[in-house]
DNA sequence: TGTACATCAGTGAACGCGCGTTCACTGATGTAC
DNA sequence: TGTACATCAGTGAACGCGCGTTCACTGATGTAC
């Protein structure tokens, strides 16, 4: 029986996890220590090094996981309407829903930089994909003719767009104001980018 | 004769300020070191903390030139045409412009925080507001009828749409691309926002 | 113009501490017979 | 089922160092007479 091992292994992998990602959550990436991890995880600080290779591998997997739930909730705006622009503006609200839900966990998948100046590993790079696949797909289905270059290039722009609107918003904190000026500004310009790209 | 001191703590004032500049500007702002600064500047260390408060205080005043710079840059652009709908498009582009050129520098505006988590002082807010006054008044010329509080949300739409383009854009290095691919998705993305507004 | 004293900008060694990472060790789990 | 040995996950004290900030000191500049 070699199994016993690996679910502690396991268990520990997990609370630490957890832990970090509550950690991030209450506190916001730039408050995250090592010690306070362990600590709540229920470990000494050196168990962090036998379950992850070090701090960063650690911050990727909870961001990882933060990409993985908005990519869970885009998969429903996918799903919730036929009509490509209605599906598009589904998008971007839930976005700036799940920036808002979810803000300290969001901002530290934009703001962990590696340490020195390590690159970034693949398995990560494939997770960020994955959200501008569903972006792509609702896109590509308005306007079928469009080849691929012309395609990735209107993805990236109508998510940067959408992006820079909710960053800057939740950062100068104009949140729950009268009927959500935000939500309103994300929809207009959505509609604007996909009439706008259409004609 | 009280002068002589005083000019040469300001000549050292403005040899620390340059050097941070230059710093900041060739490493970016997370590779900024007191150390650095202070030799380079030609002065020991504890001198920094005689011409400015802290570290924060010197990064703010060259973040508050960076913005004054910008400022000067897009100030050109609000005399280059009479057309509030290519003076927008001018500000969108010379932003990008500025971006590129300025890539660490512009960076450190958006990236630098506070220590621990003290406020920032108002005479940099203030700073600020300047950049969103130039977009304000394009935009006020093009709708004379919109209310300032319907206007001021416009205005940081406007900027944080092109923001989140230039940004991400720059992030990914897509620069230098053939025929500017990111001028070309600014550029679009102001006229939309500008006729769809107008509609 | 010169002398004695006061000021204070600038010095740089030392402080302080935060904090990620390592490593010799140990005790529970797994294997062999 | 039991015993002896091997493995290795997890321990936690210690390391190491980066780095902003302080502070007792000094020497040039300014002031008084």
């Amino acid at each position: 029986m070699t199994g016993r091992r690996e679910l502690q292994r396991q268990a520990l992998k997990d609370r630490l996890f957890e832990a970090a990602e509550a950690r991030i959550a209450r506190d916001g990436l730039s408050s995250l220590r090592a010690r306070d991890v362990t600590s709540d995880a229920g470990c000494a600080l050196g168990g962090l090094y036998s379950a992850y290779e070090d701090m960063d591998d650690l911050i990727l997997r909870v961001n990882a996981a933060t990409l993985r739930h908005l990519g869970d909730l885009l998969e429903q705006a996918t799903q919730a309407s036929s009509d490509p622009e209605e599906r598009l503006v589904g998008l971007g609200l839930r976005y700036l829903e799940f920036a808002r839900t979810n803000m300290n966990l969001w901002s530290a998948v934009f703001d962990h930089r590696m340490q020195h100046d390590r690159d970034i590993p693949d398995w990560y790079n494939e997770e960020q994909k994955v959200l501008f696949a569903h972006i792509g797909s609702s896109l590509s289905d308005l306007q079928p003719a469009m080849d691929t270059a012309s395609l990735s290039i209107r993805v990236r722009t109508l998510f940067a767009a959408v992006h820079g609107i909710v960053a800057i918003g939740l950062r100068e904190k104009i949140i729950g104001l009268p009927s959500d000026i935000i939500a309103n500004e994300v929809e207009a310009i959505i509609r604007l980018m996909v009439r706008g790209a259409q004609a």
